[in-house]
This record gives C-alpha cells, sequence and structure tokens, in this order.
DNA sequence: CTCAAAATTAAGCATATGCTTAATATTATA
DNA sequence: TATAATATTAAGCATATGCTTAATTTTGAG
C-alpha cells in the first residue's frame, strides 16, 4: 500500500464525516481538504469530482451492509436477533462503521443527479436486503406473522435510530438487543 | 388576510418542498423564489435571512406535532393506537402534513449554526413527546414492558419510515395500523 | 382620480464554490 | 547522484450564493 492509497483513504474518511454533517449540498470540496489538511488541489488529483467522492462512499457503504446481512445469513438460528447483535456490537466497537451506516440511510433518497439514479437504486437495495432477512426471521418464528414491509420499516427505523443516537452523540448507552428484540419478537 | 400574508405563506410552503428535498445548505433562497414564481428579493422582503425560514418552518413544525400528540392524550383508551392511526389518517389526507412530519425528523439533527441551538432543542424536545405516549402506552397494558427509549426510538422509527416513503413515493399504500401494532404490542 | 403604502423587480456587491492549471516539492528507482 | 514519477500547493477562472439597494409597479383608502 503506496502513500496515495493512505491518503485516499484518509480523503474519505473526512469526506464521510463532512457529508453526514452537512449532506451532499451542504459540503464543499474545500472543506473536506481543510479537515484533511491538504489543498482543494490535491482533493481533485484524487477524486475527479465533488460527486464522485460521495459515489465511492456509496459503494463502500453497500459492500459493508452486503457483508454484514451476509454474514447474519449463515448464523444458524436467531436469525434476525444475531443480525441486528451484530450491528450493535460494531456501533460499539467501530465508530466508522456507524458513520456508514447512518451515511447510508441518508443516501437512500438523496439522488444527488438523474445520471446516478443508478448506484442510487444500488444502495437502496441493500436496505431491500432487510425484506428477506425479516421473512426468514418469520418463516423461523422469530416474529409475529404481519405484513413484511411494515415489519422491515420497522426494524429498520429502529436500528436507525439507535445508530443515529450512537453515532451523534456517542456516550448514549444502546440498548441491549433482547430489549429491542422484546419489542417485535414473539414470545417463547 | 391581506395579500401579504399569502405570499407568505406561499413561501413558506415551497421552502419546505426544497428543503425536504436538497437540506438546508443545498437550499438556495434564490431556487425558493424562483419555484415560487416571485425575484428573490421579495424573499428577503418577507424574510430576514435563509435562516429565520427554515427556523419559522420549524416552529411550525412544532405546534403541528404537539396538537397531534396532545389530541391522542385525550383518547379514552388504545391510546397509542390512536396516535399512530391518526398519523397515519392525516399523512393519507393531507400531503403538507407529511412533509412537515418529514422535515421535523431532517431537522433533528442538523443544528444549522450554534445561536440557534434553544430553537433546535425546542424541536427535539416534541420528539421525546413520544416518551411519555409510550410509558402511558405500556401503563394501559397495550405495549410489550421493556426499555421505554428504545421501544420509543423504535416506534418513532417505524412511523418516521412510513412517513418518508409516503412523502417521496406518494403512491405507497399505508399499512393497516393493525399492522404495525402487531409488530409491538402485546398479544390481547 | 390622487397618492401614499405595500408589493415586486432588476441589478449588483461581496463572498463561496467546483474545478483547472502551472508550478514546486517529495519520493523512489536506476 | 540523476531523473522520472508522484505528491502537493498556490493561484485563479467561471459561476452560484446570500443579501442589499434603488427603482418600479400594484393596490387600496380618501
Amino acid at each position: 500500500m503506496d502513500k496515495g492509497d493512505n491518503r485516499k483513504k484518509q480523503l474519505l474518511q473526512v469526506a464521510l464525516d463532512v457529508f453526514i454533517e452537512k449532506g451532499y449540498y451542504g459540503t464543499s470540496t474545500r472543506e473536506i481538504a481543510r479537515r484533511a489538511g491538504v489543498s482543494s488541489g490535491l482533493l481533485f488529483h484524487y477524486f475527479s469530482n465533488k460527486e464522485s467522492i460521495y459515489l465511492e462512499l456509496i459503494k463502500l457503504g453497500v459492500e459493508e451492509m452486503k457483508i454484514n446481512t451476509e454474514s447474519a445469513m449463515e448464523a444458524p438460528c436467531e436469525y434476525l436477533y444475531q443480525t441486528i447483535k451484530s450491528i450493535f456490537e460494531q456501533l460499539e466497537s467501530n465508530p466508522s462503521f456507524g458513520k456508514m451506516f447512518v451515511f447510508m440511510d441518508s443516501v437512500q433518497y438523496t439522488a444527488v443527479h438523474d445520471k446516478e439514479i443508478e448506484l442510487f437504486l444500488k444502495s437502496v437495495d441493500i436496505c431491500r436486503q432487510w425484506v428477506p432477512v425479516i421473512i426468514e426471521g418469520q418463516r423461523r418464528g422469530e416474529f409475529r406473522a404481519g405484513n413484511s414491509h411494515s415489519l422491515c420499516v420497522a426494524v429498520l427505523g429502529a436500528v436507525q435510530g439507535i445508530a443515529q443516537e450512537k453515532v451523534r452523540i456517542p456516550d448514549t448507552p444502546l440498548p441491549k438487543t433482547e430489549w429491542l428484540m422484546d419489542m417485535i419478537v414473539i414470545d417463547n
């Protein structure tokens, strides 16, 4: 890994911070550069334009979400419980995961331009990955039956809400997974 | 009600649309004016600056949320059920309510400048109003017991998620309140 | 109709923004 | 050490932005 790769990673990290804080339009390339301690010219040496920084972050987010749901798929039982628990654990141990998780939520409805609608849809797809998670959870008897889509929205909403609080106010204690499950899961 | 009042209301409506679409920083005063079909000078005739437009919208949102939770408080039973049902009904019948509901969510963590932190906190307080709603729901036996804060986040997340979808994609059918309740409510 | 108040616009200033370009510093390799 | 590739900066161009100002149109009461 050469120096350039490190710099690029650093710039992506800083960009993620600013995008979360101020959104796409509110983020200036100058601010990203300033916070990273480099000239804005350097930013455009590593990225062709502002939009491509944003898109690269979305790509990374898509990867991360994929890994997360896929690994949970392999859990032998307590499927959804494991998924949520793993997310909570990462929220606690890995701040950058939380940032990415919140970022991906904010991206959902923020198509910057029409031409990037394709990548935009891909990120929505990631959230759709939760739908089979819910359905599988229902099949395994973790959930009460009901409208899968709404259930998905509820679970995602709950987890996202908790993640947002954790990212913005890091001191926030996370609820025990059991507590969260307790709200939505069938009694044993 | 004179002409000026109507214009001001119209400008606020348009501003709300743009703020939801592009966030605070991504919204330009020129765009608000253009979409309203007036010059940008007129915008600054009715509002002292961009920030004050945003703050005025927050104030209106605070009012609306207050009315909503307060009226539900008076429901004799099925407290939370009525609250959510009323929100869903308004989402279906009154598009501007949905916009405001989603807007208030987006405002939560977007303190524009430090000096307006006070009004910002007020809007957070509105969301806090949900906490007694949940606790009361638990007391009345609508909910299983559990951590009230997490339960609040979950319910808010669910309702917000559904509202967002409805506002961005108006064709989205809303779930029956029963379905949503079914996820989180104790069996009768 | 008169004319003052209110509504509205056009033009522009100062600054911020996305991005480019040419030059300089640093690094690595032969 | 010499040299080519890479990393980095400083300066600036074109445009967008928040907001002001002076002028013009519209409105409504006497």
